[in-house]
DNA sequence: TCAATCCGTATGTCCGGACAATCGGACCGC
DNA sequence: GCGGTCCGATTGTCCGGACATACGGATTGA
């Protein structure tokens, strides 16, 4: 097959990082198809000039994606699966956006106030203690959406509307240095209330999706809280989940 | 600290995996406190006897499940999340079990069936050609929790009625021998129909949640396609992400 | 013809070392 | 007092090798 392989050593970007890259390049657009082997260890290192534990680390981060599959024995080899998007922690703006929806985001709250008995347990801040609460309005083809309402601690971001009705709040805190590290999530479903379907423009009663997320840092520190609602006609969560060996 | 840690090197259990599954116990008995370091990888090593990499290895898999964060130039610390059951690939009756719920399970219909066409996409096969399809209903305290249509592949398992009500389904494909690998899932909402209603013991156009999965073995065939309708009331989904980094 | 055994091959595990990149605090100069 | 610089500590990356283990096919035997 004479994939065609190279690494820049020159690059600051790691060897196994630039070699998992082209490979994944080279799955995704078919020059090296599922169910086909990889080529043993040791003689793509060879090849590559690279040492054999470089070359694993490269293949153990498409592994752990999900992509190849290692047999002993055997060798490594594509796997078959069409759908190949792994469940990441993204927002609902960077996943309408991925689909090409360019979604629009109306801003119906954003101010501070003292902190609910479930909000401060979630957040690990004291009862009545002051959190920002932002509650915004998404919508897709002049439709709503959802409505989602978040609560933020004190201090760790100024919450502009402009820039909330212009991108997600998850790219917000990136920017704003917070390194998210994962997230609790609640999915589940429930009739809507009579100011429900008023926002979302249901019926009441209909049912509604609803999600909950804790959002926690790199530092175990809760970062967001949120409650969120969907309409099911127009939203469902979908995605992929790997079995962790 | 001086935490007791030690490998047996006449174990077939490879030591990076011994290290690791002794770190998880620290860690979840409150030996290792959220936010304490573990100390450098160098002397750990060196106390027990095994080289870096091996050291490394061992953290990095609790890295993966999101247990320790590594910080360059600082050391390695526990995660302070207090909720730290990953996502897995798992089924309904190991949650419930896991949950102490002794769910109990109905198996309504478990026969052939000619391949409708959104089944026959999932799984791979011809429309109109066999397939097995398994409707079931799960109940937890005498009372239904969810209806469960799936659909598998001729000719993988002999599905036995019996065996299915005692267990769940993908402990019965993991018996058989079939190593799960991927599933992908879609979660929304919908009004339940006459029939669901009365299957589920809800009024008709009560909300249900609503879950549509195929699952992948390791060489990427289809295994298994479903679609559950579960009670709201009595079941949501709950799972933590981690970032990918 | 069929089953058990052997063997090549590929990944799994482990070692010991080297240098680079980054973080945080200490030190120093202004 | 304040800011920048230096430096120790720690993880990140990479190397080259060694032996163990498991899979699959070929060979061998019944």
């Amino acid at each position: 097959m004479a994939l065609d392989l190279s690494v820049d050593r020159s690059s600051p970007v790691p060897l196994y990082f630039q070699l998992a890259q082209q490979l994944e390049a080279s799955i995704e657009h078919g020059a090296l198809t599922p169910g086909s082997l990889l080529g043993n260890e040791i003689e793509l290192a060879a090849r590559l000039g690279l040492s054999r534990p470089t070359v694993r680390q490269a293949i153990q981060s498409l592994v752990d994606k999900g992509l190849l599959v290692r047999r002993r024995g055997v060798g490594t080899q594509v796997v078959h699966s069409k759908v190949r998007r792994p469940l990441e922690l993204s927002s609902l703006f960077d996943d309408l956006e991925a689909a090409g929806q360019r979604p629009a985001t109306k801003v119906l709250v954003n101010t501070v106030v003292p902190a609910a008995a479930e909000v401060a347990a979630a957040l690990g801040v004291a009862e009545e203690s002051d959190v920002h609460r932002v509650e915004r309005l998404r919508l897709t083809h002049g439709e709503p959406m959802a409505y989602m309402c978040n609560y933020l601690p004190p201090g760790l971001l100024d919450l502009d509307t402009g820039q909330l009705e212009a991108t997600g709040l998850y790219r917000l805190m990136r920017a704003a240095g917070i390194t998210l590290h994962s997230a609790r999530q609640t999915i589940g479903a429930r009739a809507a209330t009579d100011g429900e379907a008023e926002r979302l423009g249901e019926d009441a009663g209909a049912p509604l999706l609803t999600m909950e997320r804790t959002t926690f840092d790199d530092t175990g520190r809760a970062v967001e809280f949120g409650t969120h609602t969907y309409r099911p006609s127009r939203y469902s969560f979908e995605f992929q989940l790997l079995v962790r060996s």
